[in-house]
DNA sequence: CTCCTTCGGGATCATCGTTCGCGAACGATG
DNA sequence: CATCGTTCGCGAACGATGATCCCGAAGGAG
């Protein structure tokens, strides 16, 4: 019912002027997600990075999810859109390292990307960027939001099993029972060669999905 | 530091017998989920299905992310699994739509199949069939296990935005407003013709995304 | 200067995940 | 059949969370 975060307006045109902002409200959170975790940004403890009350916060923000919302639009904001060069996959590639970067220095958005669509102003100008470099290519308009969507999915999924840690080893130990069970054959045939660290496959698997996804007849 | 939920033992070997089962636990956690969401899947709510005291629950699972865990490889066991046709890309996109329909069937997967990798015995089946529909590709097995996590991760993302509904909603409503402030050009160019029921995107996304990741020289 | 609206923030509520302690129940042992 | 060691069942309790509410304080408009 109440309208998107984006349209509520922020602060109230008559009465006491507000003492912070929206704005800075998201930053001290991504402050303490950036810090203690995700799990961390509690009400509370954003309260107290600000120096203030929990309710308080309550007054520029409906949820906490909401304010969730405004902190992955907030590192959306980190992209830096160079003019297309021409190429749409390089330029789309490109796009996705960043995204990577971003995920990289803010490892709780994993997560979150995945769980929300959450589209804000950032979002929007991702949104325009990506359709700019698509601008020539014959898919039609769906596609090529689907093709978005799933270039953001597959960099989030990367980025979580990047900083997975736990999980993964916990995840391997099982594997390897499984292999050593002798059930599941080819589980037991696979060879885990040491993963080459100078070799990046991310480059690799975008242009991979992305060309499957918005065939093209000119190419590159 | 403790190990996974499937390597450790179910019941103690001695002393006074358990009355339920983690399987028991497990499915009325998925009644709970299946019927009110994933956020009513409390300790207190699982344990009120069962008559029992929450604090009963923790004799089964250590944790109630762990309960989460037994709850997405229980559902993973409704895959019915046909020996390979011969053509992978049939047989991998038959799997695909089959999870597809495991998401229709449990809403709340999606959130968990993104959030944690979970492989469990019925994830160690899927996983066995993946290799063996892929037996004769030329790829190597690490390429094939992203395109397993790529597939999930994929369809995941599909099922999610198929019961999105309030946020789709606002979504739709912040691009439109984007739309016509006139910034953004590309935004406003977009024309959303009416999306066609009878048309199933789904199935295509895959093959795109399957033959751009796994490429072959004897096709499909 | 006054008034009206909004802000700040502490108290408060319901709920959550989890821990703890204790009495009861069971299998093994003699 | 009696005893013993161990585990189970469960309710109370703890700390923390998201959210609500109320009231005193604060600032701009007239």
């Amino acid at each position: 019912m109440p309208p998107s975060v984006w349209l509520r307006p922020e602060r109230a045109a008559v009465g006491r002027p507000a003492r912070r902002s929206r704005a800075e409200i998201t930053a001290a959170a991504v402050a303490v997600a950036d810090r203690d975790g995700a799990e961390a940004v509690s009400m509370r403890r954003v309260a107290a990075e600000l120096g203030t009350g929990a309710g308080t916060l309550y007054r520029y923000v409906e949820t906490r999810d909401e304010l969730l919302d405004l902190m992955a639009d907030h590192v959306a904001g980190e992209y830096a859109f160079a003019a297309p060069t021409g190429d749409w996959l390089d330029d789309l590639v490109d796009v996705g390292l960043q995204a990577r970067g971003i995920h990289r220095r803010h490892p709780w958005l994993a997560e979150r990307v995945l769980t929300a669509p959450g589209t804000g102003p950032h979002g929007a100008d991702l949104v325009e960027h990506h359709l700019a470099v698509l601008a020539d290519h014959p898919a039609d308009d769906a596609a090529k939001l689907v093709a978005l969507g799933v270039l953001s999915a597959l960099v989030a999924t990367f980025a979580r099993a990047e900083h997975a840690g736990r999980d993964l080893e916990r995840n391997a130990e099982y594997m390897a029972h499984v292999a050593a069970a002798g059930t599941h054959p080819h589980i037991s045939a696979l060879d885990a060669p040491p993963p080459d660290p100078a070799h990046d496959p991310l480059p690799g698997v975008l242009r991979g999905v992305l060309t499957g996804l918005l065939p093209t007849g000119s190419g590159s």
